[in-house]
DNA sequence: TCTGGGGTCCTAGGACCC
DNA sequence: TCTGGGGTCCTAGGACCC
């Protein structure tokens, strides 16, 4: 075959993988914070990220901020601060695009780029390509990434976690036994807990196992994630590069955790308010109606009650989907039963441009629900997030037991809030101020 | 990992229809 | 009245990711 198109070659794929990306940045910002152990995550009582240095004291992703000083007393411990792990991610990424537009954003700290086709134009290896990628990413930013390169994006992900931190890790097409021997199963992309356990009954434990098995065997004993992964760790290329950058949801969700677990039935539907609200701040941002609800309450063992509601049109406006959450509610909830989290999922959602509007919405209600809402999302703009509320949510505002994230570090913030609160009896379109 | 928060995709099974 | 087969759509829930 002479000539095939492009789509025959095999496909040079790089994976670039943040080393510890938040702390990474943190201190590329702060010179000071260089070589020592820091830490982000203060606003949520949990390690987010740890430095390489922390690490190495034992300090890993989830483990309470309180246990840090135990394992390692110099630790600097600072709040996430996601606007500048932003301006990063956009700074790495552009750097990827330097070398081709065909460059998928993953998530804040990981990308793919399609790099197949460039050796003729640029006169060198794939190799060569990528490590320059690497070199500019970490000469530029001053934080390092680990890089895979590979014929897939499973083996590409594979190799930028082979070596790290500024790893580069090449698996080749004709050899790639060694890289997946080593890689227990639980360490490729999709395959979790769940099926890492299910292939062990299997007897099998690593990558390499799973791909020496035939087809019928895969399709016999796994479905069709599975599937897929055994074709792209044999190298054959089935999940696309997405260049689209990413600009809206198909869902948007909100859940909250409060300490101590709760089984007061207003204090729960307070939060379940406040956390429909917040959905709603994000969706109204984004321009995005839904009429699908969803919401679950989360007991103190972990066990949860998901119920679902449909509203007779398209908002993003809480107080009218109150209406449609409280009898939800009131079937999901249990009398002492403790709950320690609740949640809020907005499914199926539009934007608001592509909604038809009923031939019988009264134009005047609709146009007043606009301009309050959008006073509301100007006022939370100005004074912080909670300046006004539903009246059902202000058990959730006022109880000082609410989410950890709220304790710590907002004193200052909390009191202009109180000052500043207006409650506003939104079902009847009163506005009082407290 | 005695367990935080925000997402996406897949699948089995039921409802409904022909 | 009982029976079969097959298609589509929806829903609940599972699993996984960062």
């Amino acid at each position: 075959m002479p000539w095939g198109s492009l789509n025959d070659w095999p496909k040079a794929i790089v994976h670039v993988d943040g080393d510890a990306f938040f702390a990474a940045c943190e201190q590329a910002v702060h010179p000071e914070y260089r070589g020592r152990p820091v830490v982000t995550g203060k606003e949520r009582g949990i390690v987010s990220a740890a430095s390489y240095e922390a690490k190495a004291r034992g300090i890993s992703r989830g483990v309470a901020l309180h246990d840090v000083p135990k394992l390692c007393p110099d630790t600097i411990i600072v709040p996430s601060d996601y606007e500048t792990y932003s301006l990063f991610s956009k700074r790495m990424f552009a750097i990827m695009r330097r070398t081709t537009p065909l460059v998928e954003e993953y998530s804040i700290d990981e990308g793919f780029a399609d790099i197949t086709g460039l050796r003729g134009p640029t006169h060198s290896s794939y190799e060569t390509i990528a490590q320059k990628m690497q070199d500019a990413i970490c000469s530029e930013l001053g934080i390092t990434v680990s890089i895979g390169l590979s014929i897939s994006k499973v083996l590409a992900k594979i190799g930028s976690k082979y070596k790290k931190p500024h790893g580069f890790t090449s698996i080749p097409a004709d050899a790639p036994k060694p890289y997946l021997e080593k890689t227990p199963l639980d360490n490729v992309w999709g395959i979790g807990p769940q099926t890492a356990a299910y292939a062990a009954k299997l007897g099998i434990a690593t990558a390499l196992d799973f791909v020496t098995r035939d087809a019928v065997f895969i399709t016999t004993h796994f479905a069709k994630p599975q599937l897929e992964l055994w074709k792209e760790l044999r190298g054959e290329s089935v999940y696309p590069i997405v260049p689209e950058e990413k600009s809206t949801y198909t869902s948007i969700s909100k859940t909250r955790t409060f300490t101590p677990p709760s089984h007061d039935r207003a204090f729960v539907f307070a939060q379940l308010s406040k956390n429909l609200e917040n959905a709603c701040i994000k969706a109204r941002r984004h321009g995005l109606v839904t009429r699908r609800i969803t919401l679950f309450l989360k007991t103190q063992e972990f066990q949860y009650a998901t119920t679902e509601g449909t509203l007779s049109r398209h908002s993003a406006y809480p107080h009218e989907m109150m209406i449609a959450i409280r009898p939800l509610f009131d079937a999901c909830f249990r009398n002492n039963t403790p709950y320690r989290a609740t949640g809020v999922v907005l499914t199926d959602l539009i934007l608001d441009t592509t909604i038809q509007r009923s031939l019988f919405e009264l134009p005047i209600k609709l146009e007043r629900l606009q301009r309050i809402y959008a006073a509301v999302d100007t006022l939370a703009e100005q004074f912080g997030k909670h300046v006004v509320t539903l009246g059902s949510s202000l058990l959730a505002h006022t109880q000082h037991t609410t989410s950890r994230g709220d304790l710590p570090l907002r004193k200052t913030h909390r009191l202009k809030g109180e000052t500043k609160r207006l409650h506003l009896n939104l079902p009847l379109l009163l506005g009082t101020v407290r």
